[in-house]
RNA sequence: GGGCCUAUAGCUCAGUUGGUUAGAGCGCACGCCUGAUAAGCGUGAGGUCGGUAGUUCGACUCUACUUAGGCCCA
């Protein structure tokens, strides 16, 4: 027999208690091992670093993440839920400069770095309890006892193993494009980019650190006159915002398409003298009237004919025979400005041009923020140095330099941490050609599947078109060490890569493990400061090499975590593990990865096929992908400890259950930003849980009551409820299936929340008397039946969304009365569909009975009748095919609305009369420019005109030929009726009430005050009862007489006893409707 | 400055290929019901779908522009 259900229901206990069983029985290891012949279902976990707290949108990731591998396993998928952590990484460092008061390089290594990097590791897994702690609580099955962890050995190598093969891989030949000469063809090389650089803390900052410190200030700029060669008398006109960077200028940039004009000045100005000439763009002269006018215009060319003109510079100390030319490219404008730009190495674009065209690389300003020795007269002075522009300034005004000088506003980037101006500095670095296989990528996006779809094309696909190589080093401390070494000689071209840490030791020889053996963690480690001490002879010469002191990009070291996670390749057993483990079907993380996680997946494991000849469909190493987007506050804010609107994850568990707050994710479509509240997760429990609960709860009291135990024999389910709800349940079990199939969520937690209510509100509702009735016949096992298999496949369907309840709920349902089943709903197979056709008519049916009650429902509460009192007809006027059907229903509607009588008619004039409306969807394609025409025809039809079309017939009107199909007829009702119609269908009802209908709605009305008693007597569903009523009443008193043994039925009455005298106790009398009554209740022994 | 997204009822959100009366839940109002239900149910009010223009017989839906907000990049 079934266990009772406890009454008031306490979800978050009851999702501990599951806990505890899940733990001791180990489902989740189940789960595993029960499908570990079964084809698999890929799942990729991205690795969150734990030097924070958990929050409400892993929360969200949780549940989502939680979802699919729980539905793949049910439809008898292995799936392996291996959870990973994010070791390393810039926020690591952060905390540990912070917390070290630290703020520069300098002082990291003042303070010592062996210390400061033993310090980053100690800070990694700080909260990684909280994450666990949350994780478990959400009910998410996934395996935190074997992560994988990028700081691992295994890991590391894996990202060597990578390197290594971009190291090997070279361009093709046709392929090589101009990246200047020094480059190798490697698709891992040594460059310089330029890097946002605090001199201060002698640190390269991140954009998002520069981000953070943009401020509004006013600079002196100046407009410098560069002397042509070769031309009498004539100047190219510059402009910078930053003076000191003219120190290193070594060329000049116009625009190939822009208009530059030589003008002749007339008289002196302030800028420049009579007889000079002055180039710049047609555009900006108009900005330059002052220094310029009057002048005359010796002649207008474009940018591209300036291109190879060259200059003198403006200091001796700047002579280079390979630099000052004019140049030409296209990021030149002339929105500011001469319409000529100065390039000097402290900008993206100078050094992309620079390189281009091979001019020396100059930084006569020097990383430490001072003047190099090669700067002249400035030598030492720093860059920032007020002082230093106006010296400049005066410097080119005495020698005729200066065209013009000016204030000016701009927003300039400063050190967030120490709030000095930052420079562009060119900073070593090693790059990945990730440019070079964009095609490659671009191609393996076509294979995955986005959710939502726009972000294939849109912010991913846009990202791919313009992706550039990628810097995979940091110079930083924390992180995955890089395994170059190179040659102490510069002009010695040796360089090794160790791929692993076999070929590691092949290189340094047999002290490495020595070397790298870590005293305080016992074991081998890779990290700074360690290998650093590795010397490896050089290839070549035989010098010692020393390692290229980078970190890898935390980046690229979680984005590799396709290999990684095994420890590919190195790894004992990783290869068949990966083998079984590549591609994966499903990833799902927040859209902020596209630049990051979803990017880095994609370009490692892009490489990674391509250098092993993987087929096409295989480069992305993930195929479906749900890209979440942010959780707000109620107000649409983000949520921030400063704030104070953050919404812990633990009370809600604590509040409303982890099931409700899985639920509330899995309402809404998870790529729109969402405003969260706890209101919603409690509006879930009440909308979700308690109904289904509650249905529980009534199946197993009264399965209690009558002793009942499912039984395969009673499933020949004839009526017409059972039938329809199984089929409701074969419909949602179909949708859900379908929509978790597409990795749309919303649509599986709607098709659910459906059913429930078809499943509580309707036929529970109408089932009661099916339950509660004396007879155990044929209709009661079927209703049992029905409810048994509907609540246990429900569960079923319910359990990857609300894994705790659904387990409680299984456990009763079914372990309970069949102790072969699987231990856990976790363990059981996805429900087959219910029925194998779904009966559309009666899905339809009873839709239609359903409308026509609310409608009769309607009309009742219009005119004040109350649904205890019975009435004596209901009507209902039909107009399409579902006529036989409805009246199937007769019983159904009638104990709805509480009416004697069910009349169902095909048309009836004195409640309805027809009109016809245009079917637009019809006559658009035919009449075109003349529908609206068509359209008031049809509207203007006569009661003849529209019976002709209602009988299936074409009809002439004003020279159309307006066919059936071009109309659409409904009923319409005369006003001033009891009537109610909607699309199809209309409802009268007769609601004159003779003396039989009021005395029968009494006598309800006495039921209903005997019930309220027994409940407040707190009397057991199956008690019998004893009721005296006393009352003077001769219509109470009638309408006992005329009901007498149906009320006692009603209320499990052994007797009834009517008096006309008052009882002599205090006792007050009750009112039933206007009637004064003394009832009184008491058990039967 | 560029890219992408979002804008629908008081609130939170659905809305399939352009088609007649744009949906749900919460909240609100009114009412009903109660031998599953810390309840439940029903009905109603409430929006012309951010704005403008266009395409079309017809636009919440397609296009352009625009406003506001968000994310990313520069």
């Amino acid at each position: 027999m079934f266990k009772p259900v406890q009454k008031n229901v306490n979800f978050p206990a009851l999702e501990e208690n599951i806990l505890k069983f899940w733990e001791e029985k180990q489902i989740f290891q189940k789960t595993s091992e029960q499908r570990s012949e079964c084809p698999e279902f890929v799942f990729y976990d991205g690795p969150p670093g734990t030097n924070g707290r958990p929050h409400i949108g892993h929360m969200m990731q949780s549940a989502l993440k939680d979802l699919w591998p729980r539905y793949k396993i049910m439809n008898g998928f292995h799936v392996i839920r291996k959870a990973g952590w994010d070791t390393h990484g810039l926020p690591i460092e952060l905390t540990a400069e912070r917390e070290l008061k630290l703020s520069s390089k300098r002082d990291i290594l003042t303070f010592g770095e062996d210390k400061y990097i033993d310090y980053c590791r100690s800070t990694v897994f700080r909260y990684k309890e909280s994450w666990e702690k949350a994780i478990r609580r959400i009910g998410r099955f996934l395996d935190m006892e074997h992560p994988y962890l990028t700081l691992s050995n295994d890991y590391i190598q894996s990202d060597w193993y990578l390197l290594k093969l971009a190291w090997n891989r070279k361009l093709e030949p046709d392929r090589i494009e101009l990246q200047g000469k020094s480059v190798s063809p490697r698709f891992l090389y040594k460059d310089y980019r330029i890097m946002p650089y605090c001199a201060r803390c002698g640190t390269t900052l991140s954009n998002f650190e520069v981000a953070e410190g943009y401020k509004d200030v006013i600079d002196m700029t100046l407009t410098a006159k560069f002397r042509v060669q070769g031309m009498e008398n004539t100047f190219i006109a510059a402009w910078t915002t930053t003076a000191w960077t003219l120190l290193s200028n070594v060329a000049l940039a116009v625009g190939p398409e822009v208009d530059y004009v030589a003008v002749k000045l007339q008289g002196d100005t302030e800028g420049a003298k009579a007889g000079q000439t002055i180039i710049m763009a047609a555009a900006r002269l108009e900005a330059y009237k002052k220094q310029l006018e009057p002048y005359d215009l010796l002649w207008t060319r474009k940018g591209s004919e300036l291109a190879g003109l060259e200059y003198f510079p403006l200091w001796d100390f700047q002579v280079n025979p390979q630099a000052h030319r004019v140049v030409s490219d296209d990021y030149v404008t002339t929105e500011d400005g001469t319409g000529i730009v100065h390039l000097a190495l402290y900008g993206d674009d100078d050094f992309r041009i620079i390189r281009r065209e091979g001019f020396p690389l100059v930084q006569n300003v020097a990383e430490n923020g001072l003047c190099t020795q090669n700067a002249g007269q400035y030598a030492g002075r720093y860059f920032k140095d007020e002082t230093l522009d106006i010296d400049v300034l005066k410097d080119l005004k005495q020698r005729d330099l200066l065209l013009a000088k000016e204030k000016h506003e701009h927003s300039y980037p400063f050190c967030y941490r120490c709030d000095a101006a930052l420079m562009y500095f060119a900073r070593p670095g090693w790059f990945l050609r990730t440019a070079s296989y964009r095609p490659e990528m671009l191609r393996a996006n076509a294979y995955i599947n986005w959710q939502p779809n726009h972000i294939k094309e849109g912010r991913f696909g846009n990202w791919l078109e313009n992706t550039i190589d990628w810097n995979v080093t940091r110079e930083r401390y924390w992180g995955s060490p890089f395994p170059v070494w190179a040659c102490a000689d510069p002009d010695c071209p040796g360089e090794v890569c160790a791929g692993s840490l076999d070929e590691l030791r092949q290189f340094a020889g047999s002290e490495t493990d020595k070397i790298l053996f870590n005293e305080k963690l016992g074991a081998l480690d890779l990290h700074k400061p360690l290998i650093d001490r590795l010397k490896i002879p050089c290839p070549h010469c035989s010098k010692p090499m020393s390692r290229e002191n980078f970190v890898l990009d935390s980046w690229f070291n979680a984005g590799l975590m396709f290999i990684g996670q095994w420890g590919y390749p190195a790894t004992l057993g990783s290869k068949e593990i990966f083998a079984r483990q590549y591609p994966c079907d499903f990833i799902c993380e927040a859209i902020d990865q596209t630049r990051g996680w979803f990017y880095t997946l994609l370009a490692t494991s892009t490489l990674f096929s391509m250098c092993n000849d993987f087929p096409e469909q295989d480069w992305s190493c993930y195929r479906n992908v749900i890209c979440t987007d942010l959780v707000l506050d109620e107000e649409g804010r983000k949520m921030s400890k400063s704030r104070g609107n953050v919404i812990d994850p633990a009370t809600l568990f604590e509040k409303f259950g982890a099931d409700a707050t899985r639920w509330s994710f899995y309402t809404t479509n998870p790529w729109n930003v969402r405003r969260f509240s706890a209101e919603n997760v409690k509006d879930c429990v009440r909308d979700v849980l308690l109904p289904l609960w509650n249905s529980y709860s009534f199946f197993i009291t009264y399965a209690r009551v009558d002793n009942w135990t499912p039984n395969k024999t009673d499933l020949c389910q004839d009526h017409p409820l059972d039938r329809w709800l199984l089929g409701e349940l074969t419909r949602c079990q179909r949708e859900v299936s379908q929509a978790l199939d597409q990795y749309d969520v919303a649509p599986a937690s709607s098709a659910c929340a459906r059913f429930l209510d078809q499943l509580t509100n309707w036929y529970i509702r109408r089932s009661r008397r099916r339950f509660w009735k004396s007879e155990d016949d044929h209709d009661k096992q079927s209703a049992y039946a029905t409810l048994y298999q509907v609540l246990t496949d429900f569960c079923l369907i319910l359990a990857p969304f609300m894994p705790f309840v659904s387990e409680e709920i299984y456990q009763n349902l079914v372990t309970t009365v069949k102790p072969e089943a699987p231990e856990s709903v976790h363990l059981a197979a996805w429900p087959k569909p219910a029925l194998d056709k779904i009966d559309e008519e009666l899905a339809a049916t009873m839709e239609f009975a359903r409308k026509i009650v609310r409608s009769g429902r309607d009309l009742r509460q219009k005119h004040s009748i109350k649904v205890r009192q019975p009435i004596a007809e209901v009507k209902a006027v039909i107009s399409d095919g579902t006529f036989d059907g409805i009246k199937a229903m007769k019983d159904l509607i009638l104990e709805e609305l509480n009416a004697k009588k069910f009349t169902l008619l095909k048309d009836d004039k004195t409640l309805v009369q027809l009109i016809a409306k245009p079917n637009l969807k019809a006559l658009g394609p035919h009449f075109k420019n003349e529908m609206n025409k068509v359209a008031e025809v049809i509207k203007a039809f006569s009661p003849d005109v529209v019976q002709q079309i209602a009988d299936g017939l074409s009809v002439k009107k004003d020279g159309f030929d307006i066919q059936p199909d071009d109309v659409i007829i409904e009923q319409q009702a005369p006003t001033n009726c009891p009537i109610s119609n909607s699309e199809g269908f209309t409802v009268a009802l007769n609601l004159e009430l003779s003396d039989d209908l009021v005395a029968e709605g009494l006598a309800r009305e006495i039921v209903h005050c005997i019930q309220n008693l027994r409940r407040e007597a707190d009397l057991e569903v199956t008690d019998q009862i004893r009721i005296r009523i006393s009352t003077d009443e001769s219509a109470i008193i009638n309408a006992i007489a005329a009901h007498n043994s149906w009320i006692r039925t009603e209320t499990l009455a052994k007797d009834l006893s009517v008096a006309t005298e008052p009882p002599n106790s205090s006792s007050k009398p009750i009112k039933i409707d206007q009637y004064s009554v003394y009832l009184t209740v008491e058990k039967a022994i």
